[in-house]
DNA sequence: ATGGACGTGTGAGATTTCCTGACAGGTCGT
DNA sequence: ACGACCTGTCAGGAAATCTCACACGTCCAT
């Protein structure tokens, strides 16, 4: 199935100059001389081995063949038009729906908010909760943001941002913090430790790395989301673990203390989208992030 | 009104590659490499800012967007293509149609219509008898085959062919056909001469440019149109006055005597077509006619 | 009618675009 | 694991395209 067309350039080039009736005009409208104008004409002429226009006076008249291809050639690429500006235009006006856990939304996304519009002003940003990473497919959204370990699954495309690390953090406030804050880690084995049903993990797997001894772990109070934990460590209410992005403006603040060095897990913050996607803003949003939480 | 669009050569090759859903295949009917149509595909994902194809395995598939962008294309290009395609056939296929008179057309024209196919294969003519030139228009025609003097009419593109050369010609079956062939021109005064009533004033203006006496001059038998003017003089009923393509065949053949020299008239052969016209033929048939109008 | 404004056509040279040809890397089937 | 197959990318060169300058014809005002 062969079939050939002309240049398009001069296709194009030849639809203004029919459309304005004059080179000199489609010219400036295509923004260039209108020797290239004359030229390209010409080359669509001996192409199409007929002649295009005439002399009218100091101006260009159509002939019978201009005629016809001006009504294809004008039909043809309004058409294109049209359709390259609507792709256009939902292109750059679709937002991007990022999924994330509710509590890297309230403690560490809204309050980037602003930069963020402020430094990726081309991505209008949709957050969309998302607790559990749900098994495939990614319904309604464009990417997630996500504390997670390795394997990722096939169909995601992950980029990964940035290890997780974590540590204990109590409150200023918190009873003994004062003996805390110049305690040795082993001191944490007498504290009832703050935890999340949803990563029970957190504590041992961090007491084994520190060399710990895991089984004399107390656990306190339990909460279902790492927002409401660290809410009750603000609150002095205990030692929390905590993913350090999303306690350091807490820390820089005072509001917390972290006398312990943060260490990495085995989890990572990534951002992950279906394999099919090809959206670009992915990388954008993803090389911003990784600069944003590199940050100290 | 200033719309922009996106690379076109970039779009055909998506389109090819969209369609044939791989990078090589569109190469091989683009009749260039794969790596040309890959970035040509790179330049439209970045004028559109978005990506088109997206790997599937060791191919490419496309993205949403790519998809929306295949439909407009395709539809667009099948468009331009079936247009084009259409107009070229016309083009190539439409007959040109030449007037002249019956006389150039039997005596000049039809004798050299097999060499015109064989040295102009691209124009299928079509000829057509026009004994008095239309005062203004020429319906049905594409070109004129003339004899006539300036000026031209103002709406007529004029390609002057050669100027015309009449001299008298006669048989040798004529009763004085010995004598003749030796006389002095001024001889003629006492020959009833063949005329045609649509050219009354041949035999006074030549006989004035040769300086013979026109007053003396003898008319005989008048022809409506020169064809049959020259079959009675091939047939040796008088002498008549002819222009020198019309009779040449007949010269080299014996049929015809012209012992006196062709000379130039205030008349030319013209080929004349409407000045809007723009049909390149014209100037390619006017170059053959010019050429064999100088041919000995 | 004459000069100037306007519009187009054409040429040589410069510039941009485009293609090629080779290599790298990933996927699939055996 | 290997080869066949496909795509992405790069540097360098070929080709298309543009620019600039000038020539020429038309229209308008003086």
């Amino acid at each position: 199935m062969i079939r050939d067309l002309p240049s398009l350039n001069a296709l194009r080039t030849f639809e203004a100059a029919a459309r304005l009736e004059s080179a000199t005009r489609a010219a400036a409208e295509l923004n260039v001389t209108h020797g290239a104008v004359s030229r390209q004409i010409r080359v669509l002429e001996a192409e199409l081995g007929t002649t295009l226009f005439t002399h009218e006076g100091r101006g260009l008249a159509l002939t019978a063949a201009g005629r016809r291809l001006r009504d294809v050639a004008s039909s043809a690429l309004d058409q294109l038009r049209d359709g390259c500006a609507r792709l256009r235009h939902d292109i750059e006006t679709a937002p991007f729906v990022l999924g994330c856990s509710g509590s890297v939304l309230a403690r560490w996304m809204i309050p980037r908010l602003e930069r963020m519009g402020r430094e990726l002003p081309g991505v209008k940003l949709n957050l969309s909760v998302i607790e559990h990473a749900p098994a495939n497919g990614m319904p309604g959204l464009d990417a997630m943001l996500l504390l997670a370990e390795p394997p990722w699954p096939a169909a995601w495309q992950v980029h990964v941002l940035a290890p997780e690390r974590i540590a204990p953090v109590f409150s200023p406030r918190h009873p003994r913090s004062a003996a805390l804050r110049k305690a040795n880690l082993a001191a944490l084995v007498k504290e009832p430790l703050l935890h999340t049903t949803s990563r029970p993990q957190a504590w041992p797997a961090w007491a084994r790395a520190q060399r710990v001894a895991v089984a004399r772990l107390q656990f306190g109070q339990a909460f279902e989301h790492l927002y409401y934990m660290l809410e009750a460590a603000v609150a002095g209410l205990g030692v929390a673990i905590a993913p350090e992005p999303l306690v350091a403006d807490d820390i820089a603040a005072g509001r917390l203390l972290a006398p312990w060095a943060f260490r990495a897990t085995r989890a990572s913050w990534v951002l992950c989208a279906p394999k099919s996607s090809g959206d670009p803003r992915i990388a954008t949003l993803g090389h911003w992030l990784q600069q944003q939480l590199a940050l100290p």
